[in-house]
Order: C-alpha cells, then sequence, then structure tokens
DNA sequence: AGTTGTGAACGTTTTCACAGCC
DNA sequence: GGCTGTGAAAACGTTCACAACT
C-alpha cells in the first residue's frame, strides 16, 4: 500500500531512471508501459519496479500496465522536478564546468544560478550566463538569492573550506565531488559522488 | 575468516577510500593505525572497518592495530592498483576531458591509452599527451593497444553505438557516464555513474 | 589495558510467488 | 489470459558485543 513517506534511497534511484525513461517514452507517444517492458529498458527487474511503484499507491492496471503519463508526472512530484530548485556551483574547473554545462539537469527541476571559484583570474567569466563569483562573496551571496543546494567541484584540500562557507550561506545539501568526507551540521544533507572508487572497482575485476 | 573472494562492492568501495587514507598515513610517516582512526579519517565505522579488513586475512594486531605499509599492500593488490590497466576514454567532450585531466586515478593503477571522438574537428587535438583518434578505428586501435578498459562519455544517443564498438574492441570493463542503460554481452560489466539520480534524489529530500 | 576478529542480532533491500483485478 | 500489488521469504549489509590475543 501506498507510504508515500520514507522512500528509501535505492528507491529514489530507481525513480529517476524511470523518470528519463518515461520522459523518453512520452515523447515517442508510448502510451503504456508494463513492468517487463520498463525492466527491458532500465535492467531494473521487474518485480523490483512493481514494489518501487506500489509506494506511489496503486498506479498500474492489472492486464494493462501503467499509463506512462500519469506515472511520469507521479514520479516527477516525488522528486520535486517542478520547483526549479536553483542551485550554486562551487569550483569552475573543468569538471565544474563539464557538469555547468551538462544539460541534464535540468529536466529534473535544477537550476544554476551561482558560480563560485577561488581563483581570481576565474572571477567575472561568463559561464552559462552566469558570472563566476569570488569566494569571499559566497555566504552572503548565496543568502541573498535563497540558494540552498550546490554542487561542490574543488579540489580536495578546500572542501572543508567551502563547505563551511556554504553552510554559513543556508546550503543544506551538497552534492560532493571532492573525494575526502565533509563535515556538515545535521540538518545539512550531503551526496558524495566519487570517482575513483569506482575505477578502483573495475580495478578489481580485472583479469590477468 | 578470509574469504578473499567475491568482496561486496560496498566494501570495495570503502577499501577504495581506505588506499587514500593509507597512502597519505604512509607518506606521513605513520606506521599503525588501528580501526577507532580510520573511522576518524574516512568515517566509516570502526566496525565496519575492521569487518570489512577482515576478509583479507587477519591483517591487524590486537592492542595495536593495522601496520600502514603492509595494509595499503594488501588493499592495493586486491584493487590491483599495480598492473597499470590501460584504459580509452571514448567522448572527448568537457565531462571526458574532465576525467583524463583528474590525476587521482593514476594512483590507482589507471592509465589513459587512448582517446576517442567522433567529432573531425577535434581527431588530432592532444589531450594528456595522447592524440585524439576518429571513432571510426576504435575497434582496430583497441586491439592493437590491448585496451580492456574505458571510459564512456559520449551524448546518450551515442552511448549504444559507442558501446558497440568497445566490444567489438574487446573491450570487457566500462565505466558508463551516458545517462542510459547499455547493453552489453555477458562477459562484460558496466559500472553506471549517474549524475542525474544523484541531483534527483536532492530533490526529493528538498522542502517548502 | 588495548584492540582485533567474528558470531549473532538487527535492519534494510530484493526476490519470490500468487491472489485478485482488468 | 495478462499483469499488478503485496505479503512472505530470502539475501544482503551493518552494527553490536565480547572472547581472544598482544
Amino acid at each position: 500500500m501506498a507510504n508515500q513517506n520514507r522512500i528509501p534511497i535505492p528507491t529514489l534511484t530507481r525513480f529517476a531512471n524511470l523518470y528519463r525513461v518515461l520522459q523518453e517514452a512520452e515523447a515517442e507517444g508510448v502510451e503504456h508501459l508494463n513492468s517487463a517492458q520498463l525492466e527491458a529498458l532500465t535492467s531494473i527487474s521487474a518485480s523490483q519496479i512493481r514494489k518501487d511503484l506500489s509506494m506511489l499507491g496503486e498506479m498500474g492496471r492489472p492486464g494493462v500496465g501503467y499509463k506512462v503519463n500519469l506515472l511520469k508526472k507521479r514520479i516527477g512530484s516525488i522528486l520535486r522536478v517542478d520547483r526549479g530548485h536553483p542551485y550554486a556551483l562551487v569550483g569552475a574547473g573543468q569538471l565544474g564546468r563539464a557538469i555547468a554545462n551538462y544539460p541534464g539537469f535540468e529536466d529534473y527541476g535544477f537550476k544554476l544560478k551561482a558560480i563560485f571559484d577561488s581563483d581570481r583570474e576565474k572571477v567575472g567569466q561568463i559561464v552559462q550566463g552566469i558570472p563566476i563569483e569570488s569566494n569571499e562573496h559566497m555566504p552572503a551571496s548565496l543568502l541573498q538569492k535563497s540558494i540552498r543546494i550546490a554542487v561542490l567541484t574543488v579540489p580536495r584540500n578546500a572542501a572543508q573550506d567551502a563547505t563551511d562557507q556554504l553552510v554559513a550561506g543556508g546550503v543544506r545539501w551538497i552534492l560532493n565531488f571532492a573525494p575526502t568526507h565533509l563535515k556538515v551540521p545535521d540538518n545539512c544533507i550531503v551526496r558524495d559522488v566519487f570517482l575513483t572508487p569506482e575505477f578502483a572497482i573495475l580495478g578489481h575485476f580485472t583479469e590477468d
């Protein structure tokens, strides 16, 4: 039965993937998809999909499947894709710019509103229509723009400092690409995206 | 007791993090670290660390802790950091270049050996000392260089094509940044690194 | 005393299997 | 007949707690 509160992270991750597939299906004019078809498109098992979707209440029709536009809308509302979350990018290096320029995030309701970098040379440069600001105004600028979400792509040794300033500026959700653990207050959520472990895992499975 | 075969992915991820910390400790001349100290450095719980390390056989000494250089060596061999895995980058866009230029991967034994892009403009450009090759020679070039590992950073609609060519070129491990599911033969391992779900999850926790 | 290694308890996530609905 | 929704079972991963070792 529907228990909309407290959806596990693995389920949310799968919702994000389903959302993309549903978007594509809708664009192609597909009206219904059943759990087996969704499995083919995502390689999430059909039973897993049904279990996940059961958290949203009864979304499917036995014998028919799930209505694409309805399901997309429902998952979208869970992921809050329609809110236009403003976010800040801290660290306008290569990875940071790649993320700023990555087109996919807007589909999920995220809107880049500020970019910070400690490098004086970069300050004032325009990326994605946003001028890079100096790190120094970070807290004030964040507060003024009501930004609560940040993506952190600074070098490891600058990460904790930048984090402290983000927190001072009212940021409560951080997507962290710096390969280090961030210390934040309890009311702040950090999602770590570490690339080296991904490589390292690949290494382990390597043979010969 | 030591069951070196079949180490769970979460454990491998933690090993990769421990490896970095051990590298730093070794560089600083630290000889021993106990599980509580490792917890402080990684925020992996001490009992979790002991459990993970117990998979490697008895690596620590009660009352003393773990010998840094020994443990680093052991984890390194699990992650096969000493093999100098040659890898290819497919897609020399911003994200691809950011990854190519990221210094951390070499520490884990990965060595960039080829770059491919379908854009004629880019072919011949040098990135990290490697000339960008045209997609067309991909399979032949991969085979010639004995490359078995690839990082895929092409747009979604080019991803499956590129994957097919990688597989034709003998690649068996793919780190996939393209936000789509790749179809590969059974003997090929794909690790997906999807950035949008990370954002999407953040969105769900957003309030207001 | 200090710290490991590990069985046992716990909690979470996935898979199974099928009753019930379309 | 086909497919969903869901309890029940299984698998998995983490934390606890303590005997054993230095």
